[in-house]
DNA sequence: CATATTTCTTGATCTGGTTCATTTTTCTCC
DNA sequence: GGAGAAAAATGAACCAGATCAAGAAATATG
């Protein structure tokens, strides 16, 4: 009943996410049992698309193996990344699933992956059995704020290079994962720009 | 309906805060009570700072009177506007605030205010005390990031020129009290090139 | 109400990063 | 393992918006 594709493989558990959410809040034997099923497992192929603009974000997307890229597409057909996951990441669009309102972005996986999903409903539901529900989502949301903030400064006060040395500073595994004109987009810069600078770290290297 | 104009003023209380919360949460006559013992009303005026780098920032402040501004400062004395509020809107370094932790920003008035402020523990306090208050700072949070990530999107997306009309379309009011400086660097760009945009639409105009 | 300070305007010049076009490299999948 | 597709690299020209400089308007303050 499992079909497990890659070559080799753990056993797909929600554990992983149990650990997670007792980072934030503790979790009695119950709300453990309640939270195992709420969340359905779901393996996603490499260029899946697990949101689509105009469709409402019907599910919370917690990543428990591989890496999704959250974009937007301009009138130009410009792509915008605005949110990337791998591991221990949550990933959906916000604005559609807060809202339950269509969704104005792509989700997609970058590789073949695993999710843990939850539906709105469901997670109405959680907070509605247990406060401690309430309080970890809230947790989930500052944070989420606190992280856009950041995210909104660096942009605003550095220069597209600082932007790249810096991300790649700070999540040097994830650069290694991503294709780079997911990265560009991301920082706010093009493919380009991106290549010039690691040629030029390559010729000063050398 | 009623205009308050700014030399004379009513009796401040905190009635705006109680109707602000329960347009998100229901309030039973005793978490009105809890309120209204949390949170305290003060005067701030034009030019002075409610919080400052290094040191933590104790409150969160929803604005009853007045406006204000949320910048950092780079290290070439550069100012970058992170957040403005007017009248029911709340404002803090929510970096610093949540993780209460040092502030990377000021926040000053841009006019003679009025905030409720609630500090740090007594808002632990309140959530304890009762789900609801979770309930709230959870969708409040929830909002906050939804509202960053659409301003993200326009950063990303759209031009200096296109950033500036929009926000003209959405805020029309704000933009009438707010210096041109803090306007300019909230959108990211110069007061410079915002005063060029407002000459070209008078020259188009006649 | 006069003067000092802050904010806004205007012009000239410059540049970080884009755009466009082409080639090279790296994946992908039968 | 080889053909086709996708991604990355490279060069040349360009431009949106910044920077610099200096004056004009608006606000604050004694």
């Amino acid at each position: 009943m499992k079909i497990i594709p890659m070559d080799q493989s753990t056993l797909p558990t929600l554990d992983p996410l149990i650990e997670h959410i007792r980072k934030k809040v503790s979790l009695s034997p119950e709300e453990v049992r309640e939270t195992l099923l709420s969340f359905k497992l779901k393996n996603i192929k490499k260029r899946q698309f697990i949101i689509q603009p105009d469709f409402v974000a019907t599910h919370r997307n917690y990543v428990l193996k591989g890496s999704f890229r959250a974009y937007v597409v301009d009138s130009k057909g410009q792509e915008y990344t605005i949110q990337l996951a791998i591991e221990d990441w949550w990933i959906s669009d916000y604005n559609s699933y807060i809202f339950q309102q269509p969704a104005t972005m792509f989700v997609v996986a970058l590789e073949d992956s695993e999710v843990a999903q939850i539906d709105y409903s469901r997670e109405q539901y959680l907070k509605r059995y247990s406060p401690t529900f309430e309080t970890f989502f809230r947790i989930m949301a500052e944070r989420s704020t606190a992280f856009q903030q950041r995210r909104l400064i660096a942009n605003l006060t550095q220069t597209a290079e600082e932007r790249y040395h810096h991300f790649l500073e700070q999540y040097p595994r994830l650069v290694q994962r991503i294709p780079q004109y997911a990265l560009a987009s991301y920082l706010g810069m093009t493919t380009e720009f991106i290549s010039r600078l690691r040629n030029q770290k390559k010729k000063a290297k050398s």
